[in-house]
DNA sequence: CAGAATAAAATTGTCGACAATAATACTTAG
DNA sequence: CTAAGTATTATTGTCGACAATTTTATTCTG
């Protein structure tokens, strides 16, 4: 599975890589929401020094996925519904406007990449008929060519570098892969289009309803689900 | 001046003590934008260890005041048009959707509280009679009045824990107190109106064109005093 | 004299130890 | 037996030193 966004640079450091097996282990709930951490546990578990445990929880304070509280510790976000509802609505904000930005400033090129990986998708749609990697991997793709289309670092950096970590995250807690696969290929498409005609007002809302229509999507499911939660949290590495 | 924003809870470590120093610095241009940062001697004029002063220095990337090299270094940001349209236009989007979210989320007393904030902001406005004092506090305190409105966790942190410092930056680095205070005025005005008739299109889209006539006004100013920016640099702490 | 290769210096990353603060266990008074 | 206060333990914050890497200075070769 392809769990890494297309901003973050190859870790050089050995604080970068633990930072990114942390992050794995956060995002695929091998350390459960909102549990504490403790640095000396973690320290000894990854065979490195507390300091530069301590910078990788930088990092991992960076995007969201933990918070510190001074002389107290960390601990683990936890993936609450309105804090998932709070990420989508802020993400319709900023992808709208990111999507806007895209049909003004993606090269010719660009699009026409972005509308040959849509075919790509449709055969692989067809042939897996509807099953769940076209919103796994596909639904990922398009919505980072278009961010990165945006030419806008402030954008591309608060989505990919930050919000998107958060997301992964949810996705993975709550277990959805959503079976909106051939109509999210119908909305891509169309945004595709609005993109295509250098169309930047059309090309906002339709994302923007996109997102809300996922978002909604979410808000059905996690009703039926909400049980099944807490049985389904997966044992911290330590105890 | 009140520089500080809303989120930020107060400093209890040393690493925040010299967090905010450091913050003040950049944003009032002492450190100037775009120049190495080196660590020793940061550590040494501040009188702490550099593993503090890392500490700190991890607060500044996460507010987007630095950029970090592995086994580089450190940079102040450079303030370059391209970034502050870029800002701008993130701004947009975000505090668009803050404010359609305080329309529906707010409590009529913070409405009220809103309100009666405008009115004193209209009497010292005419009592400094279109001075710049509107533009300095009273414009964010109406910013911050909306974000928090908006009851919406990521949205604040992202607008009022990251962008606003950035913001303020280039208020700083460009010297703009600019004289859209009366229009201004009405323009907030508008918009709380649209708050309290519960309006959220309305209110997302009147906050969207006051950022974007901000916008306008910056670039059309910058044009002019573009050759004296470099002139009017305040030397670093250490040459 | 110019440019590449090498050596020296400086800077960043990592480590282990100590100090300050918070959480826990225990003692003692009521 | 409960509750408040105290002592103990554990955790976080800070420090200085060493290792690894990059940058700068120097040397050597064409």
């Amino acid at each position: 599975m392809k769990t890494n966004n297309p901003t973050q640079q190859q870790a050089v450091t050995t604080a970068d890589k633990v930072f990114e097996q942390i992050q794995h282990a956060i995002v695929e709930g091998e350390i459960p929401s909102g549990s504490k951490i403790s640095e000396p546990g973690l320290a000894k578990h990854y065979q490195i020094s507390r300091s530069t445990l301590r910078e990788a929880l930088n990092r991992l304070e960076k995007c969201h996925l933990i918070e510190r509280k001074a002389n107290v510790g960390s601990r683990v976000v936890d993936c609450s519904i309105e804090g998932l509802l709070e990420l989508y609505i802020t993400r319709e904000a900023l992808e709208g406007m990111a999507c806007r930005q895209a049909a003004l400033n993606m090269s010719d090129e660009e699009i026409a990449d972005m509308q040959t990986m849509l075919n790509v998708h449709s055969q692989t749609q067809e042939l897996k008929d509807g099953v769940a990697y076209y919103q796994e991997e596909g639904d990922l793709d398009f919505h980072y060519k278009v961010i990165l289309g945006s030419h806008n670092k402030q954008l591309i950096e608060l989505i990919c570098g930050q919000l998107y970590h958060l997301i992964r995250m949810y996705r993975c807690q709550f277990g959805m892969n959503s079976p909106r696969a051939s109509r999210a290929f119908d909305e891509h498409s169309r945004i595709i289009q609005a993109i295509a005609d250098r169309d930047g007002e059309l090309a906002e809302m339709l994302m923007r309803r996109h997102i809300a229509a996922s978002r909604k999507n979410i808000e059905n499911k996690i009703a039926e689900d909400i049980i099944q939660k807490e049985q389904t949290k997966i044992q911290p590495i330590k105890p």
